[in-house]
DNA sequence: ACAGATACTAGTACCAGGTCATAATTTTTT
DNA sequence: AAAAAATTATGACCTGGTACTAGTATCTGT
C-alpha cells in the first residue's frame, strides 16, 4: 500500500468510475477502462464490487426504466399511486416527487406535476368510462419541493346532470400546498 | 406461390412482426421464431426486409430515445416549443400531441397536457430566473384530440410587486380550447 | 530485509444474440 | 418437369461481456 491513502486512491477511482456511468451509462468497460487510465480487468473487478451490472445490462434496464416512466408520468390513467378510491365520494393519491420534476436549478417542483396529480384523481375518482375536465380553479399555498411526496385527496361534491365538483386538496405532511375545483364530466357517446 | 394470397401470406407474418415487436421490443429472434412458427432465418429475414434491427440495437435506441423524451416530457423548461417571446409582454408555444397524451382509449387529450403548456409558457413569459404559479383558474372550452398541434398565446397584463397576471388562451386551428389566467410570482432568493 | 497483504494486469474458456454469406430443401407457379 | 420463390440450415465471425486462474507490482508491519 502506498504510505497514505491508496485504499482511498482505489475508492477514488470507483467514485469517477460512478460519476463516468452517471454521466454515460452507455460506455463499454474498453472505454471506461481507458478514461480511469487502468486495465480493463481492473475496471470489470472495480464494476463488480460495486454492484454495477454490465453495459447491455445497463442499456436494458434504461429502456425498461423509461418506459415504465413515460407510463407512469405520461401514459397511465393516473399522475401519482391511487390508494384508496370510494367512487363517486373520494379518492386519495400519491406522488413522489423526483428531481426531472423540479423547476430549472432549483429544487422547487413545477407547478403542473401537482396539477397533473390533482386533474387526475379528480378525473379517478368519478366512476364512469370517460370522464373529462370542463373547468378548474386552482391556488398554490406554498411550494412543493424535490423529495416531497404529495398527497392529494379527492371529494366529490355536488351533481347535476353529468357533471361533477369535485374539490382536490394537495399536502405535503401537514402543510396544504395546493387546493382546486374541477368541474368533471361525464361522457357519454365519444363525441367527434 | 398459393393460388391466392401467398405474397400476402408474407406479408402478413410480417405486420404480425411488427406488431409483436411493438407489444415487446425485447424479443429475441428465436422468441419472435416461435411465436410466428418459422424458423430463426426466416425471422431474421423478415426482419431484415423490414430495416428493423437487432435485439440490442434496439433496445439501446429505446434507452436514448427515452433519455431525450424525458428530456423534452418532462426536464424541459417548457412543454411545447416556445415560438415567439416577447419578454414581460407575450409569448407563443406550439405543442404537437401524441397518442400517448390521450385519455385511455380515446383520441382526446388529457387536460393536463394542456395545463402543462400553458402554465409552461405563463411561466417563460416572465423574465425572471425563477418565476413561479401562484395561482389559476382555467376553463375548458372543448376538447382536444391526438394530432391536434395546440397553440397557446400568454399575454402578460397587470403587475403588481412580483405578481404578473398571465392570461393564456389555447387554440386549435380557430377553435378556442382552454382559456385560464395565472398569477405568478417571481422568487427573488431561493426561499427554503 | 523479507513474508504477506493488497492492488493490479493478463490471459483463457465460454456465452448470448446476433451478422453475413452460402448452400440445401421445400413449396409454388408456370 | 423445370423454373422461381420462399424457407431453413450451416458455419464462420463479432461484441461485450462473465468467470476463473495466474502472475506481477507495490507497500507495510515487524
Amino acid at each position: 500500500m502506498e504510505a497514505f491513502g491508496i485504499k482511498s486512491e482505489k475508492k477514488l477511482r470507483q467514485q469517477r468510475l460512478a460519476k463516468l456511468l452517471e454521466d454515460n451509462p452507455m460506455a463499454t468497460d474498453q472505454e471506461l477502462a481507458s478514461l480511469l487510465g487502468v486495465s480493463v480487468s481492473t475496471m470489470r473487478l472495480d464494476r463488480a464490487l460495486m454492484g454495477v451490472p454490465e453495459l447491455r445490462e445497463r442499456v436494458k434496464r434504461m429502456a425498461q426504466e423509461a418506459g415504465s416512466k413515460l407510463r407512469s408520468l405520461s401514459q397511465s390513467e393516473i399522475v401519482g399511486d391511487l390508494l384508496e378510491l370510494e367512487p363517486n365520494r373520494w379518492a386519495l393519491s400519491v406522488l413522489r416527487t423526483t428531481r426531472e420534476m423540479a423547476f430549472r436549478t432549483t429544487d422547487i417542483l413545477w407547478d403542473h406535476y401537482i396539477y397533473a396529480q390533482a386533474s387526475s384523481i379528480a378525473v379517478a375518482v368519478i366512476e364512469a368510462a370517460a370522464v373529462i375536465v370542463d373547468s378548474m380553479r386552482g391556488e398554490y399555498k406554498g411550494h412543493a419541493h424535490v423529495g416531497d411526496v404529495l398527497i392529494a385527496r379527492a371529494k366529490v361534491g355536488v351533481s347535476k346532470d353529468n357533471r361533477y365538483i369535485v374539490s382536490v386538496r394537495t399536502r405535503v405532511g401537514e402543510k396544504e400546498i395546493f387546493v382546486a375545483r374541477f368541474i368533471t364530466e361525464i361522457l357519454s357517446v365519444e363525441t367527434p
